[in-house]
DNA sequence: TTTATATTTCGGCGGTTAACGAAATGAATT
DNA sequence: AATTCATTTCGTTAACCGCCGAAATATAAA
């Protein structure tokens, strides 16, 4: 059976967090996010599985990329209420502002590749 | 600023779980929640301030014992939905039915001092 | 089929945390 | 005041987790 406090543990990380608003923007490939978090490609990748593993996004497979998105239609109803109200659970501060304005203007083509 | 993820953190240990659980049906002091748990008195009473110190129990001095109870009126809303829902958010499963039944037989009297 | 690029997996390091028992604190009873 | 009992705080240990760089995998381009 299924630990219940794993949906908990996921959130549990800011990074994880930040991850989540940003996918809330749009679709994003992991050296986007790697740029946009200053952390290592790898460290990256392990967030995004845990997120993935519980149900928070999903992959989709782009060329040479892979994009993650906010799943549309999580299975889990609680993580589609906290998916629906991320505002209200994750509020919002001054990374997440910066954040929003990096991920709107991320060009892929020149972060991928260092 | 206090850090976003502290309420999921104090969420993701299953036997903090177990013990909102156990207070929704009544107030306990810490060495019947240790009972049932089976765990030192010490680690009862971390995870107790850990519960307190994000808002989801409150304390009540009685004599020599002190009984936590849920917070009727949370500050932060994010914890007033997780206490009103709690049962959404946390499930059942046959520890908590366990847990259930032992919370209504036990006796402070009996318990305690050991 | 070689090369380049994006991502995942692996191994290890350092910090965090749940667990315990022992010692300290606080509050009632003698 | 001394004793007893419930609880908290402290110090320690073991497990876990986030992080990194290196190696492995996957996919596109040459």
């Amino acid at each position: 059976m299924k630990d219940k406090t794993t949906i908990f543990k996921a959130l549990s990380d800011p990074n994880r967090l930040r991850i989540l608003k940003m996918l809330q923007i749009k679709p994003l490939c992991v050296c986007e996010i790697r740029d946009i978090l200053q952390l290592a490609t790898s460290t990256v990748s392990q967030h995004l599985s845990v997120l993935k593993k519980e149900g928070f996004i999903l992959e989709e497979k782009d060329g040479k990329w892979v994009n993650y998105i906010i799943n549309p239609r999580p299975v889990d109803r609680r993580i589609s209420t906290v998916l629906t109200s991320l505002d209200f659970w994750i509020g919002d501060d001054a990374i997440n502002e910066s954040d929003r304005l990096k991920v709107k203007t991320v060009d892929r083509l020149e972060v991928c590749g260092r």
